[in-house]
DNA sequence: GTCTATATGGGGATAGAC
DNA sequence: GTCTATCCCCATATAGAC
């Protein structure tokens, strides 16, 4: 923490990229895509907005580059077949939540650009719909994987969402419930 | 438009908020909540910006009084308990989808505001959790409804991705699956 | 009352000086 | 490499013209 600042303002351009890119990631995720300004960002680092802009070319490019979407999931495919639908659940729900639901708000928010739909897409594809297909059996692997995947989009959105009703269930209900609506598309 | 003040067919006097917010709600759907600007709205009805203001009070105030998110699942919940879950996947893929899906985003992509937030929530509360509720037995008929929610707007968010992998899918395939999804939940 | 003109403050992005 | 100065667009609020 304190190797960042310390020796003024000429600094090297890698380590002033890199804590442009720390101070990004961290604000998006708090406080969303179009609640982050350049200046805010430029400001936490230190420096001139502009720089933010000569670094990363633009807001977005720096969004893309910096936004992570943390789903430990990969795991949960090692098992037996008949209980994957409970274990992705819980998988989605371990770790840190809260910053998986601010980072999924962000990107949601911030999909009026086709390049954060395709970022979106992305996450979807390598994070569940690939290794889900891999295990699936039938000729709607395909398929049943990415509804699985918008099972799981919509399950972080409502929770996302504030909605007391939803964010106070005890967790295991909510794996017992949702596991096996899961279950049924890993079925078939 | 030099046309003085006066009653008329012609966008004036007490037609101007009509007129208002039935262009708001096409450009709304179409450009989503950031993407249009309250001079775009105002130049569609011919008018000055600051007119838009002046009638609803502040853009925010604006889109959350033209917002329709027309989901026509009242008739799929007359039938029988077992195939309720196709029913109401069958009814959010009827009517005038890509509008559904573009208001959709525009929502979620406004969300930011807790006023829009609250929006998407009263939304899903009269669509889907209180007539659900009703029909649905168990001590989880509550926690269950909300979940069909969530597989709902999971549903409509994956579609409004333009996943060509998915909104290619024949219709019919796509209700027989993911109606299997939501059965599970009916069923508990 | 209805509408127009204008001012304010904040945002992203650019050009060019140190 | 870094920063200063600036441009354009936006939402919003206020004052004043019909």
């Amino acid at each position: 923490m304190s190797n960042v600042a310390g020796h003024g303002p000429s600094g090297q351009g890698a380590t002033t990229r890199a804590a442009i890119a720390e101070a990004a990631s961290h604000l998006f995720a708090e406080h969303g895509y179009a609640g982050t300004s350049v200046r805010a960002i430029a400001a936490a680092v230190g420096i001139d907005p502009a720089l933010v802009v000569r670094y990363f070319g633009s807001k977005e490019r720096l969004f893309l580059e910096t936004v992570r979407l943390p789903l430990p999931i990969a795991k949960a495919f090692d098992g037996p077949l008949e209980s994957l639908g409970e274990r992705i659940v819980e998988a989605m729900l371990s770790g840190n939540l809260p910053e998986r639901l601010a980072t999924m708000g962000a990107l949601m928010r911030a999909s009026d650009s086709d390049a954060v739909r395709e970022k979106v897409r992305e996450i979807g594809e390598l994070t569940f719909i690939h290794p889900l297909r891999a295990q699936l059996a039938g000729p709607d692997a395909d398929l049943r994987a990415r509804l699985i995947g918008a099972q799981m989009n919509g399950l972080l959105i409502a929770l996302g969402m504030d909605d007391d009703r939803l964010t106070h269930v005890e967790r295991a209900r909510l794996v017992a419930v949702y596991g096996r609506a899961v279950q049924a598309l890993v079925d078939g």
